[in-house]
DNA sequence: ACTGTTTTGGGTATGTTTCCCACAAAAGAG
DNA sequence: CTCTTTTGTGGGAAACATACCCAAAACAGT
């Protein structure tokens, strides 16, 4: 069961000219199969992250319930430019999206920017678990030189 | 049967232009026999390392289940970030993979560069108890040279 | 409404993979 | 020593997937 629903791989795809990238098909499949929409975030610069909303959503709106509590309740105290930060970064982080025909997903202006990709260049389609992320190829290869040595340590102290 | 415990020789193989690599039936037999999916890992450069798939997938579960709890409990904290890391981690490092005809082993995209070698080389496939690992020539003397000296008291070591 | 521009969808080519089968070398039996 | 069987390597052809490219559709401005 939890098996088959961990998102992974490592793919190479390259950038249609209109933006255009097709997302493998065992990850869509995964990703698509409950039905919902799907959400797309800027994880850091040169990464970008797919997820299906349902979970997403449910966090995103404790989070935004729970700083509009506080609003209301005039308790924020010293956290107005927190408050201003959260918000702006929310509003940017994510989009809604949807795979088009032949499961491609095309990357939103503003997102094209945060990935760092031109038409034609290559990218990474990488499983992270519970999401599917589109890597910047030297971002990739970097972050992997600066992870990987943790590996091992990170796999025995989540699995025990 | 103790024979059959554990996965030991060393062979001399050479991989084809279609990066094909044939094992050999004692160590093919042995893998294959008890489950029905084999995972391949980037062990180390120059090493590649082929496992039974179903330990793997133990240990990956549960990782995955421990953060599940955690994230069912409502306390997700920063165990969703290192969740992300492994998963990128995992994505790169394995890959499951299967024998085609004539017990032979087609090397991934990916995997090729990080073992370095190019169609037509020459590789060893080694035995390690519990994988049967592939090496560049080079990597393996360098490994043999470096490890060779610890043998004695690492027997000694393991079988008290 | 018309026209120019952008987006979406899908046919098709090209390169890769997969499934076989053939041959050759080596190992084992008589 | 020779014949038989097993094993390693090569290659052809079919199947598949990706990405390039063009046509239809949607959009917007005039």
């Amino acid at each position: 069961m939890s098996d088959s629903e961990i998102l992974l791989g490592e793919f190479r795809r390259t950038i249609d000219d209109r933006y255009r990238l097709s997302i493998p098909p065992e990850l869509a499949d995964q990703l698509h199969k409950e039905g919902s929409e799907l959400v797309l975030a800027k994880e850091r610069p040169g990464c970008l992250g797919l997820y299906n909303s349902t979970p997403w959503q449910g966090q995103l709106d404790e989070a935004v319930d729970w700083v509009a509590d506080k609003v209301d309740a005039g308790k924020l105290g010293g956290q107005v430019d927190d408050l201003l930060t959260l918000g702006r970064l929310l509003s940017t982080r994510h989009c809604e999206v949807q795979l088009a025909g032949r499961g491609r997903l095309v990357i939103p202006e503003g997102f094209r920017e945060f990935l760092g990709v031109a038409p034609g260049d290559p990218v990474f389609v990488v499983g992270a678990a519970i999401s599917v992320e589109i890597w910047n190829p030297p971002a990739w290869v970097s972050y992997l030189e600066d992870r990987m040595p943790e590996f091992r340590s990170l796999l025995t102290q989540l699995s025990e």
